[in-house]
DNA sequence: GCTTATATATGATAATTATCATATTTTAGT
DNA sequence: ACTAAAATATGATAATTATCATATATAAGC
C-alpha cells in the first residue's frame, strides 16, 4: 500500500488540502488499480461508491445519445478525480470512464470522502471550487459545440489536445485518439473527420501518420478555430 | 422589506436549509430590484458581488461567441438563483443574465451568503448538490447538441419549454421566445429556425400566432426529438 | 507469417444548414 | 394614427455535413 502523502498525483486535486493525519487515513482506506487501455473504470448508469483519483494516464468521459453514439463529454487526466459529481449529488454517474492509455487510479470509498468532506472546510471548498470549473468549462464547451463549425471544432480541439496534454518527442500529440474517437469529441461523423483531417494536412496545417498527429502550424490552426 | 421568511420562493432553491435566524438576518441584508423585459442583470465578465434569488420571471443566461452571437445557455425561473457558481468560484461571472419578462429578484450580498454558507452545512451541502445538478443538465445539453438536428433541436426544446415553463390559458408556451432567441438557444441560423417552425406548422405539430407558439401534437414531437 | 477484422481514406451523392435577397407583418416611438 | 425600425417569413442558392460505397492500410489472432 503506497503512501498518499508521498504521492505527488495529489498535489495537483482537491486532495491537496487534506491534513497530514487525514491523508495517512486515506492511505489506509484507498485501492490502487490498474487499469488497462480501453477498459471501463465505470459506465453511465451505475453507482459508483466513491472517488477515483488519476495517479497516472488518460481516460475518456462518454455519454451515449439518443442516436446510440457515444459521445466524448471530456477527457480526465492524471492528478484529477473522477466521480465527485456523482458522490455529492448522490446519484449513480452520468458518464462512463474508458482508459485511452494503461492507467493508474485509487479508489477512495464515499464515506471516507464525505468524512473528509465535512471534517475539512478547506478541502470541500476545494472540491466545490472544482466542480464550478467544471460547470463553467462545461458551458463555455456548449457554446463552441453550437456556434461553431465542424472545422473549427476540429481545429479548437487539435490545439485542446495540444495545450492540455503535450506531445511526443516526435512532437505528436501525446494523446492518441482513433479517427472515430476525434469525430465523437467534436460531434460529427468519422468520415467527416477523417476527411477534414486530410484537408489540413495538404494545407500543412498538420502531419499524419497512422494514428499520430504533429500540429505543424499553430497559428493557423488558431485562426481556422476562432 | 419583504419577510424573506414569508417568501415561498425560498422553498424551490437551496435557502429552503436556512434557520429562522438566519432568514431574519436574510431579510435584512438582501436588497429587492424590479427588472423590466430587456433589462441586464449582470454581464458576462462582471464582477457581481453576491447572487440573486428570482421571485417572479424568466431570463436567459447567455454567452457570447466566438463569432460574435449571443448563445443562450439555459433559461432560468422564479425560486432560482443566479450567480452561485460565480461566487464559489471567486471569478467574474461568466455569462450574462437579461429579463425575459418583467422579473422581481432579490439581491443577497457575498459576504451574507458566504456567512450562511459557512454556518450551515445543510445550506452549502444543497448549494453544491444545485450545482452537480446543474453540470449534468450542462453535459446533457452538449451531448444533444453535438448529435442531434437543428430540426431534432428544436423540436427537443419546445418540449424542453412547455415541459418547465408550462402554458398560458390559450394553451400558448408561457416564455415567450423571439425566433431569433429561440434560434441561439438551439444553435442554428435565425431562417433556419423560422423554416422548421413553418414546417412544424405545416405537418400540423405546432400552431404560430405571432410571437405565440401552441404545442398541438406533443407525441409526434417527441418521437422528432428522439 | 498469413488471414481476418478493423481503421483509415476517398469518391459520389444526398441531405442538411447557412447565407443573401426580398416581401410582409408586427412593434415601437413620436 | 403614422412612420420608421425591427421581426417574421419565404425563395433561391451556396456551403457544409452526412451517408453509402468501396479501396487501402493497419492491427489482431492464430
Amino acid at each position: 500500500m503506497s503512501k498518499c502523502e508521498q504521492c505527488i498525483v495529489r498535489e495537483f486535486s482537491s486532495l491537496k488540502a487534506l491534513t497530514k493525519a487525514e491523508l495517512l487515513k486515506l492511505s489506509e482506506c484507498k485501492t490502487s488499480h490498474v487499469i488497462k487501455k480501453g477498459e471501463v473504470i465505470f459506465e453511465e448508469g451505475e453507482h459508483v461508491n466513491g472517488i477515483y483519483c488519476i495517479k497516472d494516464g488518460i481516460c475518456k468521459l462518454t455519454k451515449l445519445s439518443a442516436n446510440g453514439k457515444d459521445h466524448i463529454v471530456k477527457l480526465v487526466t492524471k492528478g484529477e478525480l473522477l466521480g465527485q459529481r456523482s458522490m455529492i449529488s448522490e446519484e449513480p454517474v452520468n458518464l462512463s470512464a474508458v482508459a485511452l492509455e494503461d492507467m493508474q487510479v485509487c479508489f477512495i470509498p464515499k464515506s471516507d470522502m464525505m468524512g473528509f468532506f465535512d471534517h475539512n472546510n478547506h478541502f470541500s471548498m476545494n472540491v466545490m471550487k472544482t466542480i464550478c470549473g467544471n460547470l463553467k468549462e462545461a458551458d463555455d464547451h456548449t457554446v463552441n459545440l453550437a456556434q461553431k463549425t465542424v472545422k473549427e471544432r476540429l481545429a479548437e480541439t487539435l490545439l485542446y489536445l495540444h495545450n492540455t496534454f503535450g506531445k511526443n518527442e516526435d512532437d505528436s500529440l501525446k494523446v492518441q485518439l482513433s479517427r472515430d474517437e476525434l469525430a465523437s469529441m467534436i460531434g460529427t461523423a468519422t468520415e467527416s473527420c477523417i476527411r477534414l483531417l486530410s484537408d489540413f494536412k495538404k494545407l500543412d496545417l498538420i502531419e499524419l501518420n497512422g494514428k499520430k498527429i504533429i500540429l505543424k502550424d499553430i497559428n493557423k490552426l488558431k485562426k481556422i478555430a476562432d
